[in-house]
DNA sequence: CTAGGACCTGACGCTAACGTCAGGTGCAAA
DNA sequence: TTTGCACCTGACGTTAGCGTCAGGTCCTAG
């Protein structure tokens, strides 16, 4: 498929799938005209760089990751590189999670203080 | 104490202090000199301010929350605002699980192909 | 064959959250 | 009083992840 189609199946914009191709995160062929096309798996894979991307990872970390995601993460460093990124995952949700406590306390705060109005 | 010690005590540089002022989050008064002048109490706002930061809110956001912050959230809108937050955070939390859930698959699907080869 | 929408390659613009000078002042110790 | 480190105010630099022209080509329907 050429690059439109798959901006809109991913939910990306052009823009963007250029960005991830120059990045190194896509690949595609190219017509006799030059234009990009790409496999329908690049669907799916745009979609986890999205997921990625929402996990707060960069393009450069995504990258170093891909051979993992490619081929599975054969080599100890492969999945050494897995574990510590998740690793980070779950630091930054227990960093999300703290948030969240403090925006509770917040709350319950003045809703008590609501309460004693009453 | 003075913008050095904050910054020690806080953990952050004394540029990022600054910019926090700059935008609204942190008061300070000045010595007869010009110099920054600010209550102990400035140390554990600026952790919430990163742990704020860790959990993806910006600068705006944050100046916004900050009624909240200081009276408690007295008012509907300011409610409505932290509640919103909350959700926001909540759904966050959900996108790096799902990222962390992927990573996951790719760890033990290496795993197992690693047992395969025993 | 032609219109015109899709695509191409630069290349500059934008925002956030600071980093990093530069050039000058405050302040506390010796 | 003289260091000399801490602090001051601009103001430009940086990075990521695209947005947005500009100016030109491809492709396909009619």
């Amino acid at each position: 498929m050429r690059i439109g189609e798959l901006a809109r199946q991913s939910g990306v914009s052009v823009r963007a799938l250029r960005y991830y191709e120059e990045q190194g995160l896509l690949e595609s062929t190219r017509t006799a005209g030059g234009q990009r096309e790409f496999e329908n798996s690049a669907v799916d894979r745009v979609r986890f760089f999205q997921t990625l991307y929402a996990a707060g990872l960069s393009s450069r970390r995504i990258a170093e990751l891909l051979p993992c995601i490619d081929t599975g993460g054969t080599t100890k460093e492969q999945q050494a590189m897995l574990q510590s990124e998740r690793e980070a995952l779950a630091h930054r949700i227990a960093e999300l999670h703290e948030a969240s406590a403090r925006l509770d306390v917040l709350i319950t705060a003045s809703n008590a203080r609501s309460l004693e109005a009453v």
